[in-house]
DNA sequence: ATAAATTTTTAGATTTGTCTAAATTTATAT
DNA sequence: ATATAAATTTAGACAAATCTAAAAATTTAT
């Protein structure tokens, strides 16, 4: 797998497979949307990515990765996720503007670069977003990444994600105490309002609402750092 | 200064500006063969970096950057430089595999991101063949890099860049515990071959000959790393 | 000084990735 | 079931960056 294709190319296999979750096939205006482009043009791209056998695709029926297809996309979120993490760990860029760089740096296409960047880091297991980073062999794990909100109690889980970005949710997530990584517990969740009392390792006790618990996100495991 | 060009006008400001080292305009045919292109295209090129206002360009003239088109330069080759000194200092990568990716890093536009790079190496003056990396302004050390063959005796300098990397120079270098940033001064040089003493920092006096030193670049200055 | 050689530019074609507008196919709703 | 709406594809155009081949300008050499 010689693996050179262009940015246009990437963008699209990225695309296709993380509109692919549900594994039913991707409809054209679905990717044009997710694209921003128009969906005649979704339509050419499709036929020639048919012809390099990275999709499964008959007019009218929608597309699917082939299973090349698919390990061309695992390569390519494994860029992205590793700059992520770079750009947040090492650069200290907020999590909220890795996304905008990490796209230009994953069509950067050494492998040896992304290798040895992994190495640098330690082999992080997830991204600043807690998306899991496939290995130098396209594996990922499947962390189960869930909400605050819907956390049972008494449950000890790790933060991965936050899922606004915004100054003002930056700044209370900083106040509070909540950062990537950080190890955190539901106390106590009140009918009222859904307002819950966590508790983050050192730290004392403290209350946090429904709205900021919605944008949180914590894993089980804590085998990433 | 946005600052957003295609990766083809960036490789084509930054291959002027190396050629146009002795201040004289470029030609046609230069720029072809830097490039690795055809004649025609170069002149197509001309008259849309004309249009932009990024160099100066009368037909059959030869170019010139303007002012403008040398601070594009000046960046691109900041980023080139300090991807480098990252791929080298931090991935470890050997001397002579940094260039080619660095080639492509150095299209990624971002200021953030190549500032927050900066600061996050240290702010180093030299890459890894002991260039000047440009600063955030534009501004270049002038360091006046000289061959080892051609120092004066104790005199102390510093190991900025090796013209040859192939491994049979790097393995020499490494036994001699010649690498980049250490400090060096030739002790004596014998007339039969050109072959001279060397002292390195805590090393035990050695000698190289003519053909090794003739590889070995140094720096007066001492700001860097 | 002028012919020959070289360099540079122009003209027209090609490829990639995009678009608009029209045609076609599929899905939806009475 | 068939008309209407929505989605998709086709056809043709366009911009960027390249090329080849031919024309024009410049340089060089007798």
């Amino acid at each position: 797998m010689a693996l050179k294709y262009s940015i246009s190319e990437e963008n699209y296999i990225k695309t296709i497979y993380h509109l692919q979750k549900d594994d039913e096939p991707v409809t054209t205006n679905e990717l044009a949307t997710a694209l921003k482009a128009k969906p005649a043009s979704i339509t050419d791209m499709m036929k020639k990515l048919k012809a390099k056998k990275l999709l499964h695709y008959q007019p009218y029926q929608g597309f699917k990765l082939s299973a090349e297809g698919n390990k061309v996309a695992l390569v390519i979120i494994r860029r992205h996720r590793l700059w992520e993490y770079f750009l947040s760990e090492k650069l200290k860029f907020a999590w909220d503007e890795v996304h905008d760089v990490a796209e230009q740096l994953e069509h950067v296409s050494s492998k040896k670069l992304i290798d040895k960047l992994d190495e640098f880091l330690n082999f992080p297991r997830t991204d600043p977003h807690g998306d899991p980073i496939p290995d130098a062999n396209g594996k990922m794990e499947t962390t189960e990444k869930v909400c605050l909100a819907d956390l049972p109690l008494h449950t000890m889980v790790k933060v991965c994600g936050v899922n606004d970005h915004s100054s003002a949710v930056l700044e209370l997530l900083e106040h509070k105490g909540i950062h990537l990584g950080c190890r955190i517990e539901v106390k106590k969740r009140f009918a009222y309002d859904q307002s819950m009392e966590i508790k983050i390792s050192k730290l004392p006790v403290d209350s946090i609402s429904e709205q900021l618990a919605k944008k949180i996100f914590v894993v089980y495991e804590s085998t990433s750092k």
